[in-house]
DNA sequence: TTAAAGAGTACTATATTAGTACTATAAGAG
DNA sequence: CTCTTATAGTACTAATATAGTACTCTTTAA
């Protein structure tokens, strides 16, 4: 159903949350209370993130996760991409080899075509957006072609 | 990866296949064996696009299927709500009580916003653009909010 | 030195996906 | 009228992905 997981899901509950306050940090215990999920999970969450370049760690006593850039400048794309590799709307517009058809397949193009375009819708909401309460305003045009 | 599944891509294939001849009536077997593909597989899509109502079918010797309504008129949404059912991000931009922190979840609807436009996006393309070989364009701009 | 916190690893249950096989029914051809 | 071709319906299996959890190790500040 072109769905992210729920993990993925969960994950960008975690960072909305953080990137409301970006100065302060956050332990894993803190985040699952606060939002009500399972400790285990977001502890998961936040090692990945991590290891993605998306938040910094600090370990120890009064230790914790904080984001590694503004919120801003998170983009919606890294975040997904940090949790369920890179993104791809069909096998084909992802990586070569995984489809078989592919040499001979008369659709490829098109689909590689949106999945640009929806690579792009991702690409223009940030973090910061997400976690606003304002709605977010993206528009579609039609440009040309047929 | 937000993908739509394989069965799904090979139902767009066979289906961008039949809107170059939308006169023509084609069987599970032609199709299969044109596109290389199993065919009890083709047989599987081809049912299920039939009981979506995109496809007309016929039975008995001569018979086939074919589309229901010119490849122009088709968008590409029908064809995976068709086969994969309700388009959706996220569970909840999809339906109620499949995530349990909707009530509290501060970005619900900024996820259902971003789901809306895709949503658009894969509405603007019909299974005439996706079958031709011409580049299709499709535009994204940014309207406002913040 | 101890307690709090992240890092690393491994595991299990469930759900989804992919692919296939078999039987029944309909309709045209001869 | 019956044979052949084709769709309709159903059921099943294997492989993969997802979700959630548990346990141990390491770091660091109080």
């Amino acid at each position: 159903m072109l769905k992210i997981s729920k993990l993925t899901d969960y994950g960008t509950v975690v960072l909305a949350h953080m990137a409301r306050r970006p100065d302060r940090l956050f332990s894993a215990a803190h985040l699952a209370q606060e939002l009500g999920l399972p400790l285990s999970t977001v502890r998961k969450l936040l090692k990945q993130m991590t290891g993605a370049g998306l938040l910094y760690s600090s370990r120890g006593q009064r230790g914790g996760y904080c984001l590694t850039r503004p919120p801003q400048e998170i983009s919606l794309v890294e975040v997904l991409e940090a949790l369920e590799g890179p993104l791809g709307v069909t096998d084909c517009s992802l990586a070569p080899k995984l489809c078989g058809q592919e040499a001979t397949c008369p659709i490829r193009n098109n689909w590689r075509g949106i999945n640009g375009v929806i690579h792009g819708v991702l690409q223009q909401v940030s973090l910061k957006q997400l976690a606003s309460d304002q709605t977010m305003g993206i528009g579609i045009e039609q440009a040309g072609g047929l």
